[in-house]
DNA sequence: AAACGTTTGTGCACGTTTTCACAAAGGCGA
DNA sequence: TCGCCTTTGTGAAAACGTGCACAAACGTTT
């Protein structure tokens, strides 16, 4: 079953952008659209063209020179690579504001990764159903991680108890965890960790305000153009 | 009122990562501590002392060395670098699932950044009260925007959307957007955007999951340690 | 006042990521 | 079939971020 796949190991700052790419690729597909070029596809993801196709050649080459990449073949060479082509159950640890925000937001399931689990500490949170998922309590975790073979854990407990969840996620053979709390949690080697903190990224934005108006009061008031943007920002013409 | 601060221009990956020493201190110093050295920031930050400091360094020279840094006077240099001396008001597009959530979430309005307006262009909505504030018709963004002089934006309706919602926060004076749609938006010049995709970060776990399994079947099962940790993973003693 | 141990601030080398530039390769029309 | 136009795939350069290693600076102790 070794094909000429992923004997290359990809960039995760690649990793990073191909979910980007699959998603554009797959709206244009359900558009109608059967092709694209290297650069057509960077103007939607708001990236430089040679990105996309360096981008692309960790995959193989599967693009078609004068002609650009055949967007169904693509989809399902990002998918397989991504991991994608099956679901991907996940375990929520916290069922208060925010994982219940997460539980009953559809682009999760939506997008290949179903709620399998809720569990919470807090015996009033048991039994209460959330996302049509009942909340267990944290102890059974395991049991709830086992019986449906699930690899991937989400933290939405407050940071004083993210730790915790990291470990019990972690005895419970959860293998991969998002940590939606605001605390730097600590787990074995092996396992993967990705971190998503809503305030940082509010305070990231805060800092780039509080630099326009340095600027615009330091100098006296020249143009607000030329400002540096963070991040995945774009300009220019629409789509 | 120029100071010695802010001549410099700091790199981007630092300014995402002073929001973390932040909280860190913060939180220290509720705990008593008054001093601490760029070790023992770097461990509960889970970094590299050395980044610390240079990272640090971007500031002003505000260690002593011997010592370290003190701590509380080095959360007023954060604050004060990062913009958040004063609260920064939010305006939220979008009434749904994901806005409801954030609009409830007490972690925005904790950490300065308050839930300044609601808007949404679903009559049905609009007037019903998320979050303790009320929902109001996306058309009167701009007198939200501007009552508040509010200049952070977050996008929280579905993709299709997101651009109609970039548009109108925009137009509307704000120079902010934090986009949690799954599109990719396009803004004038000189606007600031954030990125946060929930479904993104679950795609590259699921890369590293399936990693995983293809490294353990292609070679003969051999051990799983030794695995690349993307983003802000950690290993190793806990705190 | 001098010697000592500690910790900062930073020059430098290294690795990663981005961007440029162009040869190679494919389709298409004459 | 031949030549032209388009677009890929990728070397090489530039830009950026990270980590090591060490001199300079500080408090403390003698």
């Amino acid at each position: 079953m070794a094909g000429q796949r992923s004997r290359r190991r990809i960039p995760e700052a690649t990793v990073a952008r191909l979910p980007v790419y699959l998603r554009i690729l797959g709206e244009q597909f359900d558009v109608g659209v059967g092709n694209m070029s290297s650069e057509e596809l960077a103007e939607l993801a708001g990236v430089n063209a040679a990105k996309v196709r360096k981008d692309l050649s960790y995959l193989g080459s599967y693009g078609t020179r004068g002609v650009g990449y055949d967007v169904e073949f693509l989809v399902y060479q990002i998918r397989r690579e991504l991991g994608l082509t099956h679901d991907w159950p996940v375990v929520i640890v916290g069922a208060g504001n925010l994982g219940q925000a997460l539980a009953g937001y559809n682009g999760f399931g939506d997008r290949g990764f179903p709620v399998g689990g809720i569990v919470d500490i807090d015996d009033a949170k048991v039994g209460s159903v959330v996302g049509g998922v009942r909340v267990r309590h944290l102890d059974d975790i395991t049991q709830v991680v086992q019986a449906r073979s699930i690899s991937i854990g989400v933290i939405a407990t407050p940071g004083a108890a993210a730790q915790d969840a990291a470990d019990a996620l972690v005895a419970a053979g959860v293998t991969s965890i998002l940590n939606f709390s605001p605390t730097v949690i600590t787990v074995p080697h092996g396992i993967s960790v990705g971190k998503v903190d809503l305030a940082v990224e509010l305070q990231i934005l805060a800092y780039h305000e509080q630099r326009r108006i340095n600027a615009a009061q330091g100098s006296g008031l020249q143009s607000l153009s030329g400002l540096s943007i963070p991040g995945e920002s774009r300009r220019g013409a629409s789509a």
